[in-house]
DNA sequence: AAAATTGACATTTTT
DNA sequence: TGTCAATTTT
């Protein structure tokens, strides 16, 4: 039996045992959410509640499975029959069973980011709209108005005057496109990401009896990172658990930071007036972090307005300040990083520290250095594993298979063949799931007498229709047949290509269901991971991805201006506050070590040079007092009286003049004597005396 | 019609 | 840097 008095402090436990009516928590960073919604559960289950009559909405698969597998502990048995998973996992499920009522009388498929790209393609090239226009903005851009849109339930013409007032000539054409592409989604059978959610609120409301099914399969709802639902989530969540229902959502109003996709924090604050005599609840006390590690987020959150007053105090007295380091670049940068990573992994394992970083890109450098040094480490964020060239044309191979015929992997999956481009794919498609069966046989024979390729990829979809093999065996036959196709078409990099399909294996097989494999893949951002992290292996992710994570060591790299926050969010100060709450979450993740790091240039790709750049606004703004400048030697070497200091990192003396005694020696800190305009120093460098150097190769610190 | 080549361009964040 | 779209070559 669990006590739960005495795991719970008070506020925790009012949450807990509150299963009676709507219920508000607002719980601040590292408060012990996850296990107030982990005991809620066994609670009651513990008070005769069936498992399977609990809805579990959470934002990643990852959060949900963590959840579930904690809950099994604690309860020392299965709680795999809690329902539960994303808004969009669970809207398909739903649709699934009743596509039917919908109009989907033979199913439907959904599709990723790149399968609606490639249908706007086909309808921009059927209405012939932005034809070799350069400046007509790319599908992808305009998928990403009509998602945003939708999602913030505004016009496009609203929206373009928000975000895109440079196109606003072509609203006429988007609009046309976007009808277009709805009427080619409708006809194909095809469902895109925000359609799951609006089709699903469309469903239960045009369809009480299916209403009313939800209503009485799920007694109780609990959503979590509630404060990052959209609108269309939120009245979700409402109508399936009813106003008076038993919901209970967990937020927190300064973690909001998924705006851009139509998250909106009204849906927080307004959760009192939509669920009246909603109780609230605030979870207050910290158990994550260090005391000096709070001051610091303190101090940021402090500086942002927060609409539910929040005042968090930690258990943890002790512990050193946050560091702020300043290395002169950002190849520097990843040196310190790995510097401290080294001296970290003392202490911790190498899985309890995480670097965290604004935008997936900005970790190239650090990969590169890892790399060279040989620690292993796994990536989140960014590119989808899923979304990879190679990936996607496994997974459309396989897809060939399934009911309905699914244009999009037939054309690509095709397509792979020699000698097939879009126009032979369509019409073997055409012909094959389309038209009669003679026809079909015909067609199919004469392509098979010209293409080997073609009559051994029928043969194993023959083979896999007719035996059903698990995605994992059916997946190797694929492979055997895509992997000279992958030799011929990514040569580069093949070694990188091998290990995805390899990783690929691994998730394929931990399922015995081709088409849950398949969907799970679109749908669910299924990492290669599989279950649990390596061990002794080292974290990067983009603070979006680490989102409800923590780590006993965080470093947080890149905090310079245009970074962070990232150039694009400069225009809009609601955009501004939003990467303001990022930065709060990212220094939230930590519960010991907290490590920023502020390079003083970066690599400028089009000049070939570095870049001088400012520590971001962020970073000014906070108490000098909260963090210590750590004293590191490698920077700290500049001789006592030198005023007009210059630094050229080694990096930068690429480019120095090739005529031998410079090339790689002079770098470091020296002091100007004497500017030569336009554009040359007389510089004196330590140890080297003076040199003429070129002003695009310093960076000037005072 | 497919394959290869060139040229332009933009670079957040996720389901 | 790599990706996408338009253009030329096969």
């Amino acid at each position: 039996m669990i006590n739960f008095e005495k795991s719970l402090n008070p506020a925790q436990l009012e949450a807990v045992t509150s299963t009676r009516g709507p219920v508000l928590v607002i719980a601040g960073a590292g408060s012990g959410k996850t296990r107030t919604i982990v005991y809620r559960l066994a609670y009651l289950v513990h008070q005769g509640e069936l498992p399977e009559n609990i809805l579990l909405l959470t934002f990643t698969r990852k959060a949900a499975t963590q959840m579930l597998r904690r809950s099994g502990k604690l309860l020392n048995r299965e709680m795999g029959m809690v329902s539960g998973g994303t808004f969009h996992g669970f809207s398909f499920l739903l649709l699934k069973k009743f596509a039917q009522s919908l109009g989907f009388s033979d199913g439907f498929t959904v599709m990723d980011a790149a399968d609606a790209e490639e249908v706007l393609k086909g309808a921009r090239s059927e209405l012939d709209i932005g034809k070799g226009d350069k400046s007509f903005p790319r599908n992808r851009t305009v998928l990403s108005y009509l998602s945003k849109a939708r999602n913030k339930e505004i016009s496009l013409q609203v929206l373009m005057e928000q975000e895109a007032m440079h196109l606003i000539n072509y609203l006429e054409d988007i609009i046309r496109l976007e009808r277009e592409y709805f009427l080619e989604k409708q006809r194909l059978s095809l469902v895109d990401f925000d359609d799951l959610l609006f089709f699903t609120e469309r469903l239960l409301q045009e369809n009480p009896e299916v209403l009313d099914y939800v209503r009485s399969v799920y007694r109780h709802v609990m959503v979590d990172e509630y404060q990052d639902t959209n609108l269309v989530q939120a009245r979700l969540a409402r109508l399936i658990a009813s106003p008076q229902g038993n919901i209970m959502v967990v937020g927190d109003d300064a973690q909001s930071i998924y705006g851009f996709r139509g998250a909106d924090v009204g849906n927080i604050l307004d959760f009192p007036r939509d669920f009246p005599g909603a109780r609230i609840i605030k979870l207050e006390q910290n158990y994550r972090s260090t005391q000096p590690l709070l001051d610091l987020t303190n101090c940021i959150l402090s500086s942002m307005g927060q609409k539910f007053e929040k005042n968090l105090f930690s258990s943890r007295l002790e512990g050193p300040k946050p560091e702020l380091i300043t290395p002169a670049s950002d190849t520097s940068q990843a040196k310190a990083v790995l510097e401290r990573i080294e001296k970290l992994s003392a202490t911790y394992p190498l899985h309890e520290i995480a670097v965290l970083f604004r935008a997936a890109y900005h970790a190239y450098p650090l990969e590169v250095e890892l790399n060279r040094a040989s620690v292993s480490y796994q990536k989140f964020g960014g590119m989808k594993f899923s979304e990879a060239a190679h990936i996607k044309d496994v997974l459309s191979l396989m897809r060939m298979v399934l009911d309905p015929p699914d244009l999009l992997a037939w054309t690509r999956g095709l397509a792979l063949l020699k000698g097939v481009g879009p126009k032979t794919a369509l019409r073997l498609y055409r012909a094959l799931n389309q038209g009669d069966a003679s026809n079909a046989a015909q067609e199919t024979e004469r392509f098979k007498s010209r293409s080997e390729q073609f009559s051994g990829l029928m043969h194993l979809l023959e083979q896999q229709r007719q035996f059903q093999e698990g995605p994992y065996h059916f997946l190797k036959e694929i492979l055997n047949f895509y992997r000279p196709i992958l030799e011929e078409k990514y040569m580069e990099d093949l070694p990188r290509r091998l290990g995805g399909l390899e990783q690929l294996e691994q998730i394929a097989s931990a399922y015995d269901q081709l088409d849950v494999f398949l969907a799970d893949m679109v749908l669910e951002n299924s990492e290669p991971t599989g279950l649990q992290a390596r061990e002794d292996t080292l974290v990067l992710s983009t603070i979006h991805s680490a989102k409800g994570l923590e780590w006993s060591a965080v470093l947080i790299i890149d905090l310079v201006e245009e970074r962070f926050p990232s150039r694009r969010a400069m225009l809009d100060p609601g955009e501004v506050d939003e990467e303001h709450r990022l930065l709060y979450v990212a220094c939230t993740r930590a519960r010991d070590y907290l490590g920023l790091f502020v390079p003083e240039s970066l690599y400028h790709r089009v000049s070939g040079f570095n870049q001088p750049v400012l520590p971001s606004p962020f970073i000014r703004e906070i108490d000098s007092g909260l963090y210590s400048r750590l004293r590191d030697d490698q920077y700290a070497k500049i001789p006592a009286g030198y005023k007009s200091r210059v630094s050229v990192p080694p990096e930068m003396s690429r480019g120095f003049p090739a005529n031998g005694y410079c090339r790689h020696k002079i770098f470091g800190r020296g002091k100007v004597v004497q500017a030569m305009p336009p554009n040359k120093y007389r510089v004196n460098f330590p140890g080297f005396g003076l040199k003429t150097i070129s002003g695009d190769y310093l960076i000037f610190e005072d």
